[in-house]
DNA sequence: CTGTATCCGGTCTGATACTG
DNA sequence: CAGTATCAGACCGGATACAG
């Protein structure tokens, strides 16, 4: 058992969480978790993300070495991302929150009444 | 394997990475799963917190269930935060992502050049 | 010791429109 | 199809000072 190490700004913790623990990071992996995907279709199932802000997540993705990009030289145009090894390595541990999740929403939600997050 | 369910804003993983997708709920998880502690020790263990964050991100937890605030009626205050059970098991899941993180910290900073993560 | 009050700035996120 | 440009707002998180 691990106990708490993990905090200075320089911990493995911190500096992935600060990748992951954006708004969308987790919902792109968990999409590209069943394969290879096109742009549109990883819109459409991650849901309620703009353009601009999927590309964005996606670059930053790819710059941490989680996904890859391909540009296939075609009319109409065509962009394939997919998991690399080590975004498919992380997929394990992140499923294992969302199940978490799953399990347990309903806890998690039934003892908040009236005051937001974090403000 | 659960293919994409997660996209709709309704959705379980939604709901639980909106609450401990923040900056600091994570590493208060990580550190509270050592014990029960006070308010400063919490402090110098996540580091680098300001007491005003650290108080919301206690409250937004302790709503959400994850966390309980005993106040002993003392002289000087004391207060204590303490996991509860659903916290505990929360801290399994999360743990495993913390632990992919030492192992692969390496590699997702290694391709990290010259973009900041996302704007 | 354990917080709260106030002020404040940066960042993330989004809407909309437009391009190759 | 797959993005980019621009504008703008909301929110998160922080500094500092103060209170019970």
């Amino acid at each position: 058992m691990d106990t708490g190490d993990a905090f200075d700004p320089n911990c493995p913790t911190r500096l992935v969480l600060d990748r992951i623990g954006d708004k969308w990071s987790v919902l792109v992996l968990l999409s590209l978790a069943d394969g290879p995907m096109r742009f549109t279709e990883l819109r459409r199932r991650v849901g309620g993300v703009t353009p601009k802000v999927l590309t964005q997540t996606l670059r930053a993705m790819e710059y941490d070495g989680l996904l890859t990009r391909k540009v296939f030289a075609e009319v109409p145009p065509r962009v394939e991302y997919t998991l690399t090894e080590l975004g498919r390595s992380l997929h394990e541990p992140v499923s294992a929150v969302t199940q978490w999740a799953e399990q347990n929403v309903g806890r998690i939600m039934g003892s908040r009444e009236a005051i937001d997050h974090a403000q």
